[in-house]
DNA sequence: TCCAAGTAGTCAAGCTGCTTGACTAAATAG
DNA sequence: CTATTTAGTCAAGCAGCTTGACTACTTGGA
């Protein structure tokens, strides 16, 4: 219980501080899509399976976020099959606040609890934690 | 990341414990349900405010409930407006199926961190976690 | 070189779990 | 004793996911 509270409050708090700069028409989903493809860009059936999802899901998100401006497809450079999915502008802009509202919420956590427990804290997680999909819908 | 990712973990292994021991119709948002029932039983509005949903969601995963055999409706003892959600017998062994779960799942984080930093674990959460709602979709 | 099988992505339809809105019955305040 | 609030349900709708079917391209083998 403890778990899922602070990892909710984290979420909760990313959230809020990437619409309170502005990107008020997304949600956590989008996040873990954006970390997936900040890392170079990313095909439909690699976002897919990093969500979770059928890459049918994956492939209505992408629309989604290519209506509102955040990504943009192009031309795979190795398969006509596939087309890569890549940040725009405003999809990098949208990264960094998410960012700056990761450590806006982690800041008083390390207050709370001091630098070196946090660290400590995230040593342990990172030896519990599986290195599995990241959809937490339950 | 490493949080969410602890906390699908445990939820997962839960879940998967708790299928296994033969309640297969349930969902891990079932539990969070169970775990406040336990309490003595709830109305149907504690119900929807302790999981973050209107009333209506929870008054349907009640019927739900009722329906499989977990819970049944009680007329309440102070209020002849309000019906108290209780756990059947069938409810409390998945219950306690549930408890087993967890246990299989910390076991093993016992036996990789030791005993002692599970609970400095344990406690430095505490301390971070926003006693908020546990709904945790998004 | 060419065909069979596999893979990337999309379109379409359907389902599930939630929402908002409207309502009844009972409690409470004045 | 009436007006307002509260507990719960019924009904309809919606968002985000699923399965199924399809096209376009790639790959492996005779």
């Amino acid at each position: 219980m403890l778990l899922l509270s602070a990892a909710r409050a984290l979420v909760d708090g990313i959230d809020a501080g990437v619409r309170a700069r502005g990107f008020a028409d997304l949600r956590p989903a989008h996040g873990f899509a954006f970390a997936r493809l900040a890392g170079g860009g990313a095909t439909v059936g690699q976002l897919a399976e990093h969500l979770g999802v059928t890459k049918q899901a994956a492939s209505q998100m992408t629309e989604e976020l290519v209506t509102k401006g955040y990504v943009t497809r192009r031309p795979h450079p190795d398969d006509a099959r596939a087309r890569l999915v890549v940040l725009t502008p405003k999809g990098w802009a949208c990264t960094r606040a998410a960012d700056e509202a990761a450590a806006e919420v982690l800041g008083p956590w390390a207050d709370a609890l001091g630098a070196q427990r946090v660290a400590a804290l995230r040593a342990d997680l990172s030896r519990l934690a599986t290195p599995g999909r990241v959809r937490p819908i339950w």
